[in-house]
DNA sequence: ATCCGGGGTTGGACGGAGTCTAATCCGCAT
DNA sequence: ATGCGGATTAGACTCCGTCCAACCCCGGAT
């Protein structure tokens, strides 16, 4: 992703763009993996070899809030930073313990909007499994 | 949950039942919500005062591993644990951090084990939103 | 009754992730 | 040039969980 892009992007949900934000947003937006806050400090550091924790923490907490990006926890101590703001479930690889988006459309719940007594916001699937074939070592 | 039922559900999954598992057991299986590690110790040091973290992390890390109770990483920074083994979906209130289960065919799923090239081994939906009306507290 | 072995338990040290704070550093309008 | 407010920084701190070496306890063998 390009500088500008992330520009554009850090604009449109009205986060002032400094140069760290810039660097933490390209980051994040580039990536199709879902990276943890500290993966992404990594990263924003080769770009910014200064960048604090701190800001990064702050920045993100900063997209999550202004819907950037959606953070996740689905497995043990990590939280991870997903850029696909679309409706999408997780399969988490238990071999890896990678997380992967699946499609809306490839599953179909029913019954979600029409518990009684709970107004329910969002929701999703998460699948715990393996990848079939390939690499298992 | 009486001492003997504990008893009885450890020695069902083959866990050697000492004082201080007991105590553990009581504590998780009595509960009906969903207690972090750090809970489950403050609760068993009711009964076993010197009871030490490790030993509720480890006997808890048994449990698990042999499907008496689950543990669910679903908010930030919390592992709790779940002894409701059976199938169920879960619900996170927003307001509060707490975690209620929903009935399994309250929702319907589809698809989860047609995914090519994934071997699903579990699944579950995630919901999140608040409680209508009642006790805001 | 004593010894012995091994699983269970303990406390404390350790590590990682994330938060907080006070001081500093811009960038910008005047 | 100056002053202001938001942004950034470093580092201390907390919380959760893990690791490890020593200790304890208990049942079986002698």
């Amino acid at each position: 992703m390009k500088t500008e892009d992330a520009r554009a992007a850090l604009e449109a949900h009205r986060i002032q763009p400094s140069a760290q934000r810039l660097a933490v947003a390209e980051v994040v937006l580039d990536s199709t993996e879902h990276l943890s806050a500290d993966e992404i400090l990594a990263r924003a550091q080769r770009r910014i070899p200064a960048i604090s924790r701190a800001t990064v923490y702050n920045t993100l907490a900063t997209m999550v809030e202004r819907r950037l990006v959606r953070s996740l926890v689905l497995t043990e101590g990590r939280v991870v930073f997903d850029p696909n703001t679309e409706r999408h479930h997780h399969f988490i690889d238990e071999d890896t313990g990678r997380i992967h988006d699946i499609p809306w459309n490839a599953l179909e719940v029913r019954g979600a909007s029409s518990l009684p007594g709970l107004e329910v916001t969002e929701y999703g699937v998460v699948l715990r499994g393996r990848m079939k074939k390939r690499s298992r070592v």
